[in-house]
DNA sequence: AATTAATATGGAAAATTTTCTTTAATGGAA
DNA sequence: TTCCATTAAAGAAAATTTTCCATATTAATT
């Protein structure tokens, strides 16, 4: 039983890593439950999903299991955690301070997941210059002069027709990687990390997937 | 040129569905724009995708394309909205009021998505009897009481520890859709859609990317 | 009218992801 | 000790998704 993990040249796939996020959720579920040891067999049948599936997600990490136990629940928790990016603190940026933006201003969930909004811009009067649970919100101009206070990580919450045009700001300000929630494709070079997350496209695969494929003859 | 949509016994495929949106928004765009047509190959270009992937994903609606033109810009966001289920209100209760349900509550883009929240449920005395937004705050148990108001999807951002619990609660009480904001992978009758949209995934994917798979030797 | 270039569309090929199969290891029971 | 059942892990096969290719169509040009 070698472990032989980051296999290829490759990344490691998007569907694996979209998944790692649940396997941590279900392992602190089960360290409360004082488990010290998790089968991927138990845990695929908990979750749904093949067990060979699981092995091979946490495969890509260091994790290595011992046959007929199963894999350390506290060492998994730590070792997800931490391939994950989930323990070392990255400060970000927010752009668009809307419903949305301020959304993910309340939510206190992102520290735990190695994220702190330290900062947010806008360009509506009424928001800058006022604090959302202790976020300072700026004129998006002014971020162009801060720039580099190394904050690598921006979250894109501007309206559509917007999108492009900020996201090329924070590309020139020294953002690497943007959240991106709104449903617009940006385009920049190659070296800029973008991650879309689109709310409304996952409200339109519910939407199929429960019939509402044909709408028209409805009621 | 024959339309053979609809392929197969099969369902649409899940990333085509989570592309269409974002078609829609491009679409939205060269409307302002006042282009007539738009053909695959510009879409592509623009949004950086393959042609034959935007034809494809597209050739899943009703819509026919013009040989040498394009497909016609207002037909196609009808055509597309009318697919995802965009156009059709749905009424949707909300589980779970805390940061994240907050920031649902307060989106008013999901109103032009074909989504209205009509009703929240918590367990905090602190929220139940209050109003967010002009949607007011039920204790959850009040739920089960007043089930069947034909509403079909619910929204669930509750903590992870109660995800499962309150699913099933809300499966029992007729909610056919689940939006699932927690990381838990929830287990119900197949009958039951359940769409999972956990944002941390996608920040553990971003990580990764913008190459923080091993965080440990970092500053 | 004939030609050309741009395009939708359908099918084939390639790449990716998931599932299945096999093997080796090992804790616990007989 | 020996056997059995459970498991991780590696590789093969299957399914899915993406990309490539060929064809027919048609607006614009010559």
């Amino acid at each position: 039983m070698t472990t032989e993990n980051k296999k290829k040249e490759g990344l490691v796939p998007e569907p694996s890593l979209r998944r790692m996020p649940c396997y941590l959720a279900y392992l602190k579920l089960a360290k409360r439950r004082d488990q010290e040891f998790v089968s991927s067999t138990h845990i695929a049948r908990d979750m749904g999903v093949d067990p060979t599936q699981v092995t091979k997600d946490l495969s890509y990490t260091s994790i290595v299991g011992k046959t007929r136990v199963g894999y350390e629940v506290n060492k998994l928790i730590d070792v997800l955690e931490d391939f994950l990016g989930f323990r070392s603190l990255d400060r970000a940026y927010l752009f668009g301070a809307g419903s949305l933006g301020n959304a993910l201003l309340h939510d206190h969930g992102l520290d735990q997941y190695g994220l702190k909004i330290v900062a947010a811009f806008d360009v509506d009067p009424k928001l800058i210059g006022r604090k959302i649970e202790g976020v300072p919100i700026y004129h998006v101009d002014e971020f162009e002069k801060m720039q580099n206070n190394n904050v690598k990580v921006g979250i894109l919450t501007v309206p559509a027709e917007f999108a492009q045009e900020v996201a090329h700001t924070m590309a020139t300000g020294g953002i690497k990687g943007i959240w991106n929630f709104t449903p617009i494709r940006i385009r920049l070079d190659e070296d800029i990390t973008i991650q879309d997350t689109s709310l409304y496209a996952h409200l339109a695969v519910m939407f199929n997937r429960m019939g509402h494929i044909n709408p028209k003859k409805q009621e």
